[in-house]
DNA sequence: ACCATTATATTTGCATTGCAAGGATATTGG
DNA sequence: CCAATATCCTTGCAATGCAAATATAATGGT
């Protein structure tokens, strides 16, 4: 591995942080869609189901800021041994929400998609 | 259109803008990918071929960016009136970025949809 | 000559996010 | 009482998108 290309692998790590911004509050509501999940959980769960792979300094911000928000709301209860457990579900708004993010994802795909095309004559 | 319409576009809006973040970079490479083009080419193009609206305060800074880390180089040339335009092109270490950041784009989407299908019984 | 218009490029500053690092809280077992 | 484990929270920094304002050059009308 050369020293050019550890540094463009850093360029690209820097850039995939990037990346996320956004996509992780629809990441987080589409994993609550089902079911109501605590902070661990869904870091875990979501590890197994995709390629993503959140922190807990990422996570638990963001779950306090779609809290304030009123995407999503929590609930404590007892785990089995640890500290408690914080539940996170889903509310009204939050699929408001989930519906139009899942819109324009939808849409920002299919943007990228059409410039990965070649380009036509004109 | 009620208030409350109103405030979820107004979030929707903010979010579209985070949503955005590092995908622009990997959108101006694609469009740059078979020939080179300048700011106000670029910004009419990217509209014509997809839904994105990029406008001159985010377009510029990120094409200084970009050359700054030597993925495009520009060369000014005379137009048909009007200042003088810059014209955009990949560098070979460009190249090897845009590579890198369609794998991590075509990551990321497949992680999004996997995350859309409905959860399998644990 | 002058000014408005059009086409293009640049700069400044703010709001927002992801995340590393460290710390806090609760339960269980030795 | 201490260590280990499970879970959650806070602080601060780096990076980005964008609105708004500014700058530069050529042309055409008056």
């Amino acid at each position: 591995m050369t020293q050019e290309q550890s540094r463009l692998d850093d360029s690209v790590a820097r850039w995939e942080t990037q990346l996320r911004k956004g996509v992780l509050e629809l990441v987080i509501l589409l994993a609550l869609r089902e079911r109501e999940k605590y902070g661990f959980e869904l870091i875990s769960g979501i590890a197994k189901r995709s390629s993503l792979e959140l922190s807990e300094g990422t996570i638990y911000p963001l779950l306090l800021r779609l809290a304030k928000d009123d995407l999503i709301k929590s609930r404590l209860a007892q785990g089995d041994g640890g500290a408690p457990r914080k539940y996170y579900s889903v509310t009204p708004h939050g699929r408001r929400m989930l519906d139009a993010m899942t819109a324009g994802w939808t849409k920002l795909v299919a943007s990228v998609d059409a410039l990965t095309a070649p380009e036509i004559d004109r």
